[in-house]
DNA sequence: AATGAAGGCAACCGCAGAAGG
DNA sequence: GCCTTCTGCGGTTGCCTTCAT
């Protein structure tokens, strides 16, 4: 390709546009339509470059754009539409009637990027940070010797919990197995991260999604089932609290579907966590892959969480 | 009130693919 | 099939505004 840049001539004016030169432009296509880009600065009497005129027109003078702050709604469905198509702003934008992609890149950047990473998610992949797994091995097998040199230096200490190791046994097996399915699920992200095709990631979203005329909410959810779908992204654990709470089913419980895996102390069945290919470990090539009735642990877990921080 | 930092947004730049000759 | 031109997209930059000190 290697093709010069069109405003490479010099003479051109750059940087903001005047009301003026904006009234030019919004008349002449108003009146002519823009045609072809490269000759409408000459014929609409701007001394600008065309892209720098197809760009205006896009993102500022455009009739149907719609200005001012994200709804909830446009929010859940960038998030949505991001952790399936990746930065495609103008493949998500085309679901947003009235949205610029750069405006919804400007504010994924600027807000819903930072949102994700303050709550420990992965931007791009829309999962759990990795760097946070990947000390994890390290801080198990420190607690674990923690723990022996506790024993060890103090015999009545450890004469007194063998009353109740096998509570406790059974226990730290369950949490060490839970662990282990988190770190299952981490690898297994890592692993098959980026996969799928744009066309066919596409063409699950338009299946998933609202329809561009915006009827969001419950409908946004996967059709496959809000009852026997879990979340595994953020996006997918946002959508589908707010379809429960549309429906008002929290209150009846069915915040432990959502946060099954450790809400209210709850764990998934051992043998569940030694099997790579049940709930626990998540594959990123799909958000809506056949996870039919296994929890999936990624919304809620975080360094902080209570659970982390008593098993540590 | 002044100043520096951070945030938000508009616009530019360069690349890639499509279209036309 | 190759080359050139045009359009569109995504990443990045820089300016302006707001906030904190």
């Amino acid at each position: 390709m290697g093709r010069s840049p069109c405003c490479d001539e010099s003479g051109l004016k750059k940087g903001p546009w005047t009301p003026e030169e904006d009234e030019k432009l919004l008349q002449y296509i108003q009146k002519n339509g823009h045609g072809s880009w490269r000759t409408l600065p000459r014929l609409a009497g701007l001394n600008r470059c065309g892209k720098s005129c197809r760009l205006r027109w896009t993102n500022y003078l455009r009739p149907d754009i719609k200005r001012g702050k994200f709804s909830q709604e446009e929010e859940q469905t960038i998030l949505h539409l991001h952790s399936i198509l990746g930065n495609k702003w103008s493949a998500i934008a085309a679901h947003l009637p009235g949205r610029t992609d750069n405006e919804i890149k400007n504010f994924w950047n600027t807000h819903l990027k930072k949102r994700l990473i303050q709550m420990g998610f992965d931007p791009m992949t829309h999962r759990p940070r990795t760097d946070f797994f990947a000390a994890l091995p390290q801080l198990i097998a420190l607690a674990s010797l923690r723990g022996q040199l506790e024993l060890g230096a103090d015999p009545a200490a450890a004469a007194q919990m063998q009353a109740g190791a096998d509570v406790d046994v059974a226990i730290q097996a369950a949490k060490l197995q839970y662990l282990q399915c988190l770190l299952q699920s981490a690898a297994t992200t890592i692993a098959s991260t980026g996969g799928g095709s744009a066309p066919d990631a596409e063409a699950a979203a338009l299946g998933s999604v609202c329809s561009p005329q915006g009827t969001h909410g419950a409908s946004t959810v996967p059709v496959s089932g809000a009852g026997d779908h879990m979340p595994c992204t953020f996006s997918e654990a946002l959508l589908t609290v707010s379809n429960e709470a549309n429906q008002g089913a929290l209150s009846s419980g069915a915040d432990d579907d959502v946060f099954a895996c450790h809400g209210g102390g709850s764990l998934p069945p051992l043998s569940d966590a030694a099997n790579p290919a049940d709930g626990c470990s998540a594959t990123a090539s799909s958000s809506f892959g056949g996870r039919a009735s296994s929890p999936l642990p990624w919304p809620e877990f975080f360094p902080d969480d209570p659970f982390i921080t008593d098993f540590l």
